[in-house]
DNA sequence: CAGCGAGGTGAGTAAACGCTAACTTACTTC
DNA sequence: GAAGTAAGTTAGCGTTTACTCACCTCGCTG
């Protein structure tokens, strides 16, 4: 189950605490703020009660800093996209790294059953202070390479004129796959439907791309799932090991 | 803020049972189930926990019976696009009302705070099991309208070929409003963004009728907002009082 | 009008909660 | 190797939690 760590040996202060609030995520993760107790969190730290008081002044201090932290688990990724030249190839492929991230977790992130998610949703049932600076960084990181290829895409007389301002188009995307991801959350997903998750998330692209206004026959020459998940492999292939 | 409701005369059984479950909804969607305790519902109810403890045999059940009564509310509300006949733009009015719908609240629910959206999501959190059958229900109760005029809107010629299941594509437009609701939640919305969320939820509309597969001449002339909410409007006149 | 059952409550219970004081242990420093 | 300090724990503080029990109070009906 849970990850109890075992009662270890002494260690430095700042590496203790950053064990502690590694151990904490998934924790508070799967129960929530009020749900996991700070005796819960201390035994998968593997440390007392009373040590983790040393290193935190409360528990909503613990809650905070360990969202604080797990934001920054998924900023590096973007930079892999820098090496692409823009253009409507890019922007497909964008657009699938988008929904397949989100659905099935960010290349190389160590996040081990996806609490990241579950915390931005928690936040947005409180808040929604954690879940507002997570999008208000991933926007910062990827906004810049989608408008860019979007703009291409657009010299390519493959976008559609749409009365849609172009950062929604985006987010619609972004907020599809986030309910996606949110309603695969229970075991069971909420709705019953045929099919792999893959798929799912296939098709859901083929819907973004369209409902972001790219015309039929740039969707017929781009969209081949099969090429794209090559590509994205390639671009991520060293954390594929 | 919270209705505590004062201690009222004596009430038969099955009666001071529904007043109990109407007023632990909202507390228990603000709340959670963690967050809201028996103490909090009983004084939201006006009633003793001694006596709440009389009607339901833990706080589990009372949870799951109060989530149960608020899956009810919103069924009857389809029953009103009965009376419109299968085509491209009832389609279009059935999209609009998805939306709109589950970002404003369904016409003449007397959910004070939308509470039960925040149910929805707190259940996803956790087992899914009460969203899974809002979603049922849903589906039960919407699908064959949306199916009936979505086929007419073929027959019509306005809808593209695509590879997306047809009921992926309307549970796309579900999931994307409900994704956004979900970003309302918060007093400050989950993203920033300029125009009203008026606006934002036509520019959704307008995003999922593309990606549902219309045709972009079939767009151009069924989809626009001021008359789509004035038919919404004409259909559910007798709540709008 | 006695009695009785249903509606309703105050005063608890044991356990779990967030948090802390007082202590021990291990490592560094000169 | 004594002193000093940071790392760590034990035991428990006061409070809140979900839940229970003994009791009260009506409105009814034989």
């Amino acid at each position: 189950m849970s990850t109890a760590l075992p009662r270890t040996k002494r260690m430095s202060g700042e590496k203790r605490k950053q064990a502690i609030l590694q151990a904490a995520a998934p924790v508070i993760a799967r129960a929530g703020f009020q749900g996991a107790s700070v005796r819960d969190i201390a035994e998968a730290a593997g440390v007392s009660e009373a040590l983790l008081y040393k290193h935190f002044p409360s528990k909503q201090a613990l809650y905070d800093e360990a969202l604080a932290g797990a934001r920054e688990s998924s900023q590096f990724t973007i930079a892999r996209f820098a090496t692409l030249e823009p253009g409507t190839e890019s922007f497909v492929l964008l657009t699938y790294a988008t929904v397949d991230f989100i659905l099935f977790g960010f290349p190389g992130s160590k996040d081990p059953e996806q609490g990241i998610a579950r915390l931005v949703f928690q936040s947005l049932l409180g808040d929604g202070s954690h879940a507002r600076a997570i999008f208000a960084d991933t926007a910062a990181n990827w906004m810049d390479y989608v408008l860019a290829s979007y703009q291409a895409a657009i010299d390519e007389g493959d976008i559609v004129e749409l009365p849609i301002e172009p950062p929604h188009r985006f987010r619609f995307v972004q907020q599809l796959a986030m309910a996606l991801r949110l309603s695969h959350l229970p075991e069971e997903p909420a709705f019953a439907y045929r099919g792999s998750k893959r798929k799912l998330a296939d098709q859901a692209v083929l819907f973004s791309l369209r409902g972001v206004g790219l015309t039929d026959a740039a969707i017929k020459t781009h969209f081949q799932p099969r090429k794209l998940r090559a590509a994205l492999a390639r671009l991520f292939s060293e954390y594929t090991s």
